[in-house]
DNA sequence: GAGTATTCTTAAGTAAAACTGACCGATAGG
DNA sequence: CCTATCGGTCAGTTTTACTTAAGAATACTC
């Protein structure tokens, strides 16, 4: 097989015409350069210099070896460029689970800047509970899940799975924008009596909100059901019931409920995980951060915050 | 500037797997390669192989590589061949794998010719079956395969390989000189009830010998097994056996055995296959031709076809 | 499950190659 | 005619590539 770093030298001395100019172009001694022509030489078999007063010229043979070697350059010029591209521009598909909140207040934005910046990646999005969506993440159906912890709730931990904090996400009282007359609650000891909304037994969301209302002294009379936050907002916004809501329930879109500010400031946690060993994939890396910039994005607008 | 030299090794690892069987292939010890390799990983910055198990793989960016890599070759190997054809007198060597009856048939008479016409190109033969020698070709081990292709049996396709038609060759079915009294076969169905002797399982002969004798309505018995067709015909014209065996198997030598031309005109093609970017190289054009000539001087010789 | 065989890696030494520097012959320019 | 420039050659040095040997990890085998 021909030998290319001879080749090339060949090439440079078209371009510069004297091994003089090869040697001084590429930092070696003019012997180096005549040495290796002459071994090319030998190796082809052909002649492929031929000296011309005190300068070399090359036979038509070199001639047909350069334009080839041309070609062979070119090509290992694109191979870095290919080689360098792939490790810069970020492409693959990226599987999130997202639970709904979060589906509605962060991922339309998100998306969207992907979109924009990343156009390479392909984010994949299902709707998924917490729990079952880590434990997915965990046994490979997603790449990247985003969960909710409530207070004193602990999320099941998975040593392979990457947890970073998104933002956290205060829960309010919220009520119905007129009480008919009755004075407005302030807190839950106030909402007592009233009916309420909640997610089903078995979630976090909802051991917590009960919890919450037996710390305040009664137990809640839970009359609505659904996992539908959405839901909750309504029965609220419509008069009946009242409900334990974070704000990304409503943030981007407004409502017409009262929210209260509670006393003990409850928060409830929104993270991210991914698998540890893909936590260093750039499409990962990437969603990661458009979340990041996704949540300062509603963040901003949530400055209709109504009254507390 | 990335060193050819060890682009080829990453390449020869896509197409044998190991590093062992790429010391092997190109003479070197397993730790020569081992080293270039992690040369050229060091050189990129980027990972390229990673070990699995106790061999390695390549990572996506050695594919890229890899695939640049051929694309390097093929120019290399064409700057060779258009060198080549700008010279007057032909000179280099032909690396050929041929399968057996080829060799027997074919190969004598060519490497005469080539002797006396061309005495400055060396010729190298190797035996091989045909489905390995193109395999190999493509791979650079021969520059030069013929290959056989048995009816409703396509051989794999290289796209890279240049296939030209050699010749075709009848296959009559082979019976012993005399059978003892019996009244002698004219097709097929009338050995249903002889030994055969046919080529391994897993052969493309195999597979349409079966075929040919399932079509007439009987599994044959195939009492003898070898992929040596000079066997076979010793078999039948020792009177032990009855097969289907193409005629160039007694070409040139005659046999004592009787030959029945099939209903069905049944022929195998005889091809050779080179890379498309040596294809225009005087040495190989030349013994193509000369494979031509040898074509039509066994086929003049032929005259001694026995009686039907 | 223990022993064996493969496969890759690393370290140390050796062989091969590429390169430098000095020298020489040839040539063009002053 | 003298000199600077250029390419080629030789001897010696440096760099690179390779082999051998030893070792670790993994797969196969009985």
């Amino acid at each position: 097989m021909l030998d290319v770093r001879r080749l090339r030298l060949l090439r440079e001395l078209q371009i510069r015409g004297t091994l003089a100019g090869v040697a001084e172009a590429l930092s070696f001694s003019p012997s180096a350069v005549s040495q290796q022509l002459s071994q090319l030489e030998k190796e082809v078999g052909v002649e492929l210099l031929r000296t011309s007063g005190r300068r070399v010229v090359l036979t038509p043979q070199a001639e047909i070896l350069v334009s080839h070697t041309e070609e062979v350059l070119r090509t290992l010029e694109r191979a870095e460029a290919a080689l360098a591209s792939s490790l810069t521009t970020i492409t693959g598909t990226v599987r999130v689970a997202v639970f709904q909140s979060a589906a509605l207040a962060l991922m339309p934005d998100a998306l969207s800047i992907m979109d924009s910046e990343y156009p390479e990646v392909r984010v994949e999005m299902v709707q998924r509970e917490p729990e079952s969506a880590l434990r997915e993440t965990w046994a490979r159906d997603f790449d990247l899940v985003i969960a909710e912890q409530y207070p004193g709730h602990a999320a099941p931990r998975h040593p392979e799975l990457d947890r970073r904090t998104l933002t956290t996400d205060a829960i309010r009282l919220a009520t119905p924008p007129s009480d008919r007359g009755r004075s407005h609650p302030v807190s839950i000891e106030d909402a007592a009596d009233a009916a309420w909304v909640m997610e089903p037994r078995g979630t976090a969301s909802r051991h917590w909100a009960e919890q919450a209302c037996r710390r305040a002294g009664f137990e809640p009379d839970v009359r609505f059901e659904t996992a539908d936050l959405q839901s909750h907002m309504r029965l609220v916004e419509s008069g009946n019931a009242v409900a334990l809501l974070p704000d990304l329930v409503w943030i981007g879109r407004g409502t017409t409920a009262r929210l209260v500010l509670l006393a003990e400031h409850p928060q409830r946690t929104i993270f991210t995980s991914v698998r540890e060993a893909s936590s260093t994939r750039p499409a990962i890396v990437a969603v990661r951060e458009v979340l990041d910039r996704a949540v300062l994005l509603v963040a901003g607008s949530a400055g209709a915050v109504p009254p507390v």
